[in-house]
DNA sequence: GCCAACGTTGGC
DNA sequence: GCCAACGTTGGC
């Protein structure tokens, strides 16, 4: 079992409309980052647990938890000359992009903002609080996630 | 909207 | 393989 945190801007996609998808279940596409790839293509696994972080908004927070249900396929919105995340240069037949796919588990009642984050000692070592660190698919220690999950349930 | 910190591209 | 130019992310 491993821990991730992917972040979404919620305008794009939030916590609440993963809830509301069918069954609570969406393909997680569009990383368009290789280090990001990477992670989700050879280290994301089946029932892995996923901080869900929303970015690029007014509060950026920790702000539910899903599961990996699908382990790396190719990413089909890569092939889709209409999608915002088209990549001519990613080949049906080898193909550059993966996603996977994620079930929702729970909304935070209480969310956890990137400033709680950054003024916890107990986080200082996580890499969404480290500098410069932009990666969209982060893997999560046993220990910071385990943590974390603590301070929802206040 | 600004801009720091990264990441990618492409000429050489 | 270097590195300048450009593009993106994402907090503020």
């Amino acid at each position: 079992m491993k821990y991730w945190l992917m972040k979404s801007e919620p305008d794009e996609f939030s916590i609440d409309d993963l809830q509301r998808c069918t069954e609570q279940k969406t393909a997680w596409q569009g990383i368009r980052n290789y280090q990001a790839r990477n992670f989700l293509r050879d280290q994301v696994s089946i029932n892995d647990l996923v901080l869900f972080y929303h970015s690029s908004c007014k509060v950026p927070a920790i702000v539910g938890l899903a599961k990996v249900s699908q382990p790396a396929q190719a990413d089909s919105s890569a092939f889709e000359p209409s999608s915002p995340y088209f990549d001519l240069k990613s080949d049906p037949n080898a193909p550059r992009w993966v996603e996977v796919e994620l079930t929702f588990i729970a909304k935070f009642v209480n969310q956890i903002s990137l400033k709680q984050l950054k003024a916890d000692v107990n986080l200082a070592d996580m890499m969404l609080v480290t500098k410069g660190a932009r990666l969209s698919v982060q893997p999560v220690k046993e220990s910071e996630f385990n943590y974390i999950l603590s301070l929802c349930e206040h």
